[in-house]
DNA sequence: TTTTAGTTTTAGTCGCGTCTAAAAGGGGGT
DNA sequence: ACCCCCTTTTAGACGCGACTAAAACTAAAA
């Protein structure tokens, strides 16, 4: 039969691309190597199978990897990584502004499709959506060329009582978090002002702008709100 | 690790499982088993590969496969081949009608999509189109149910000279003819009146009611034009 | 420096989906 | 009835992506 040379990654690797490029970006210091268990923990797969996948990227020349030491992103890959964080934030745009679907379920949806769909549709719904510059969590979505907005990494938690800040982004992994500010109507955008910190469980007490309303946040919950500080 | 028990039948066994389908719609007698050369040609794939599937199939109680005899869907087969072609018809008109991806391009597009779309996507993009009843050339969308409208077997070229017909569906595998009904505006819906037809070439002379135009239309594309005749 | 705890890699296996080459089966013509 | 051609199946292989169990390595504490 004819043979499909066509190089294309596996959608297992571009996975592991997207997850190393993430982890990279979560890091301390995003210059240092992303250690193998981290990716296998992301992942929820073995250690072993992670190593694998290592060497595999590194013969496609998608990560420099040193044994023992976890791997680094080439230029190549993380251009490739770039490419699946776009495709993935503007699905999840396209599901939650056309079709719909709640913030919370749009990731696992997203990451399903978001292999298989072509470009010139991942094209089509952008323009449809009016190029929409974040996904629908505050993470910004790169652009063509693979240029992205920094993040903020301060949280919520940092913020002193009488600053105001406006969401930037939230992290969706954190369990039950997205549909406790859906309750409180609070999103990417939304002015918060911290009237207050109850030091005895380390809650805070936040002022939406706006709504007017006040809720109370605790430690968990706001380490997964990050935030830009208002002047 | 977590053992993922969730039987996912592979993405290759839904094509197989909708190519056996679509085979056994288009011959003359549809309760003869599918041969394995059949299913190998439309897969492009080798015809041992195709035994293996086969098996596979079999063992999963998708088709029912007799050796050297071809395979016939079960129940179960069918109603998966059917949710297959539902989600591919689907698609196909939301690329064409909300994305503006043009009908020659959407087949490839949807079969590349349409395993990894999540159910509640594909409910919600019919929702968002209005419960379509076709895909843009013309095949009949399967409802939740699996129930699908039957489709006429007469094509352009068995309608006599002075018939008119309304054009039903088109085959999209036959080379340039989605291309070339595009050019003279003719879709699925549309009325024809057949004028004449020059035994030399066999060509068709056709009056497309509304526009006015008469067209020449050759034997190999009026074999992939399929009508019901009106009146 | 040696021990030890935790991480990483190797070794071997599995299922899917594909291939090629060779063997086996089936059906029509003489 | 036999042969030949065409179809189908078997046999053996490969790459991907996952696993477990065991061996190798690292780093930090004693």
């Amino acid at each position: 039969m004819e043979k499909k040379d066509e190089m294309v990654p596996g959608r297992a690797m571009e996975d592991y691309l997207a997850d190393i490029f993430r982890l990279q970006k979560e890091s301390q210091d995003p210059h240092t190597a992303v250690a193998t268990q981290e990716v296998a923990q992301r992942r929820k797969v073995s250690a072993a199978s992670t190593t694998a996948m290592f060497k595999r990227l590194a013969r496609e020349g998608l990560v420099a990897y040193r044994e023992y030491q976890g791997v680094t992103l080439t230029p190549r890959g993380e251009q490739m990584a770039l490419q699946v964080l776009r495709r993935h934030r503007i699905v999840e745009r396209f599901l939650t502004d056309i079709l719909g679907i709640s913030w919370e379920e749009v990731d696992e949806m997203a990451h399903q499709m978001e292999h298989a769909l072509p470009d010139p549709v991942v094209d089509a719904m952008e323009r449809y959506l009016g190029d929409p510059r974040t996904c629908p969590h505050g993470f910004p979505i790169p652009d063509r060329q693979g240029y992205v907005d920094p993040l903020p990494r301060q949280t919520l938690a940092q913020v002193e009582p009488g600053q105001q800040a406006v969401i930037s982004h939230v992290d969706e992994r954190v369990e039950g978090l997205l549909a406790r500010l859906a309750q409180m109507d609070l999103h990417p955008g939304t002015i918060l002002k911290v009237l207050g910190r109850d030091p005895l469980d380390d809650l805070l007490v936040v002022e939406a702008r706006g709504s007017r309303m006040t809720h109370l946040i605790g430690p968990r919950m706001a380490a997964g709100i990050f935030v830009r500080p208002l002047d």
